[in-house]
DNA sequence: AACTTCTCGAGATTTCAGTC
DNA sequence: GACTGAAATCTCGAGAAGTT
């Protein structure tokens, strides 16, 4: 059993590189999660990545967030946006046509199984599937998409991150039901923070204490996590805390506890 | 004492997976 | 095909704890 913070961290550096998920740089920090998805498709070389220096790209992360924000194992999302990027779907303009949603969320089924499909080896623990109501949150994403571009750069220049925060926050829409996406935020800036785009933003925001971590982190003895509902300060608390324990290495320790095995 | 913040668990929601 | 339990995440409210 894993009851401290030691053992825990000894047991993932055995075991991160059986981890379909952690992909640490050459100093030991995480290199971020969609600097690999662990899987490629059919006749090419390298595994998928999303490169954030591209605005394809970029629309892509706040999708996996988006998507990600949501019941069911993160693998869904993951596939999504493989799906999205191998059919050319991630331009931000086409989401902005009401017959295109429509239609991709027809397809929805089918375009589930196919992506397996054109990839090599898939492998995840449940059948995937794309949830019907992601699709308008993309929808509302593309209709805020310069506004959160804008946002985004003008806390790089002022090097207060906080009102993107709030701006993510407040639109209605990007979670379930029309509600609002809260838990994936500090994933965002996890990810622009691993690949350098925005070099200042503070490692203290880029912690996800989603459910995983949550029951991780109970399960530590010498580790205080305090819950992250209901309020975006208990989340970026949370975050913080997180990152007081587990560095540059963000919740990834805490997320991979559950696949972790002890000898 | 009054007010604010934090903590915890129940509830709503959507989908998967197993059973009849 | 219908039904049921499990999984995952956000919302909400009651009571605890902390602050002024």
């Amino acid at each position: 059993m894993i009851n401290t913070v030691k053992q825990l961290m000894d047991a993932f550096h055995q075991q991160k590189t059986t981890l379909p998920y952690v992909t640490l740089k050459s100093d030991g920090s995480y290199a971020g999660w969609v600097s690999d998805f662990r899987f490629r498709f059919h006749g090419q070389k390298d595994n998928l990545r999303l490169d954030l220096n591209h605005e394809n790209d970029r629309f892509l992360l706040y999708v996996l967030a988006v998507v990600w924000s949501r019941s069911g194992p993160w693998e869904n999302s993951a596939f999504f946006v493989a799906h999205l990027k191998f059919n050319k779907l991630d331009n931000p303009l086409l989401w902005l046509k009401k017959e295109f949603v429509r239609q991709q969320r027809e397809s929805r089924l089918t375009d589930a199984a196919a992506i397996l499909q054109n990839i090599e080896s898939p492998s995840s623990r449940k059948k995937i599937s794309f949830r019907a109501d992601i699709f308008n949150s993309i929808a509302i994403l593309a209709t805020r998409w310069t506004e959160i571009e804008k946002s985004l750069a003008d806390c790089a220049a002022s090097g207060d991150y906080i009102p993107f925060v709030y701006l993510l926050r407040n639109i209605d829409g990007l979670g379930t039901n029309g509600k609002k996406m809260m838990i994936k935020i500090p994933l965002i800036l996890r990810e622009f923070r691993c690949q350098q785009i925005y070099s200042n933003i503070p490692g203290e925001y880029c912690c996800v204490p989603d459910n995983r971590v949550k029951v991780a982190a109970k399960a530590l003895s010498d580790m205080k996590l305090s819950s992250a509902y209901p309020g975006l300060p208990n989340l970026l608390k949370a975050s913080a805390q997180i990152y007081a324990v587990y560095g540059d290495l963000y919740d990834l320790p805490l997320f991979a506890s559950n696949d972790l095995h002890t000898s």
